[in-house]
DNA sequence: AATAAAACATGACATTTGTCATGTATGTGT
DNA sequence: ACACATACATGACAAATGTCATGTTTTATT
């Protein structure tokens, strides 16, 4: 069993505020699991028993329209904490979440959450920042869906894969791996419209594509779109 | 300087937990005031010193888009706080808010609310599960728009408008009063493209209109485009 | 009541986006 | 290396939505 302690990625998440004895307590009933490419680390109406930590790798958090799309609300990656709202609600999770990569996670069970929770003010007020900002992002995702065009949503989209992902260092591509029809299913939009328009910012320079790679020419005119 | 005590709305709201001394420690220092309608509460970006209690009437929250358009994020209505998200994160409200009606609130200072927040765990927990309720919410919002059409949208809207704050007695017309461009607002479309859908939900029966009132006529059929 | 301003409504048309059909490339397993 | 499945790509067309022009109704102001 590897420890919590020494384990990096809990710095980049609400269970940086945990000290030494919290950490010890953790390693003891904390589960480590590896999950593989396009397997589900939870489904759309689950209820959890506690809370992932994601330690490697990336998943999107999807959701079924009623029209039978996915559409995917976002993604989250290495240090993040899955299910903390669902945990706190105490209510089924409303999203799914998908592992993009093979990913390594550590589930966290609910009694020891609510541990820390109750007794650890630092890290509850690190837990409600991260909810209030994950609040503050999807009203502003919102308004981007609901006001800009489909290729707006395109470039923007792929502007924040490089940002937040960034780029692989042989020939500078996307490193997060999506299909088409998960870009699509982030834009809010039919697969081969975004085949579509890929194809057009190719075409005018924007990005280039090479296979399956997506690299980023222009991205001045990407965000002027 | 009414108290707080005796406001009926308080119990709708995270301040159902406070007690007697809580209460009579609030209503000393709270500030009263009336918002004509169409004026602001607070405006995107702005810095919050407190939040506010909403006695009485409906504002709209909204957001600027990058083209100029408004768009109605949510509706928020007697009972419900203001500006606990801004509060916790300590950052500027990311969104305006603006009277529909005449509206009655009550300003609360920061350091009172994080008194409470500090002291009462009843009150600290109900504030998040507000804002846990409002992230689910904002996620299910954004697949609504992001995988359904305009007519989908406003059929909707009009449902939530007569789930949530009711008809009026006399003809049955919705309570809340908005004008197409705020409705068109609420959906992300045109505001004509609003208008010609209205005219046609009127055309099949779905909905009957006479001046500015709307009635639903058949919601199940409205429910089921 | 007269006037002006705002909101509502509709037509005509352009643009965007979705759908269906079909073909090509890529990867996977035997 | 082969067949098969899957992902990617593109054309043709239909449907949805936006834009601009214009006219009508409602509301506010004097």
């Amino acid at each position: 069993m590897s420890k919590c302690e020494q384990c990096i990625v809990r710095q980049f998440s609400s269970l940086k505020a945990l000290n030494k004895e919290e950490l010890i307590s953790l390693s003891g009933c904390k589960t480590f699991y590896t999950i593989k490419k396009g397997e589900p680390v939870f489904n759309e109406g689950e209820k959890l028993q506690g809370i992932f930590c994601i330690k490697d790798g990336v998943c999107k958090m999807t959701k079924l329209s009623a029209n039978g799309n996915e559409q995917i609300v976002k993604l989250i990656s290495k240090g993040e904490l899955l299910g903390q709202r669902s945990l706190i609600s105490e209510e089924p999770v409303n999203l799914s979440a998908v592992a993009l990569d093979d990913m390594e996670v550590c589930f966290i069970p609910k009694t020891e959450v609510m541990k820390f929770f109750n007794e650890n003010n630092q890290f509850s007020m690190n837990v409600m920042r991260t909810i209030c900002g994950d609040l503050k992002d999807a009203d502003d995702h919102l308004v981007t869906m609901a006001q800009k065009s489909v290729k707006q949503r395109l470039a923007e989209v792929l502007l924040y894969l490089h940002d937040t992902f960034g780029v692989n260092e042989e020939d500078k591509s996307l490193t997060v791996k999506l299909s088409r029809e998960e870009l699509a299913g982030m834009i809010g939009t039919a697969t081969e419209s975004c085949i579509r328009l890929l194809s057009e910012f190719n075409k005018s320079e924007l990005i280039k594509l090479s296979g399956k790679k997506i690299i980023i020419e222009d991205s001045n005119k990407l965000r002027r779109l």
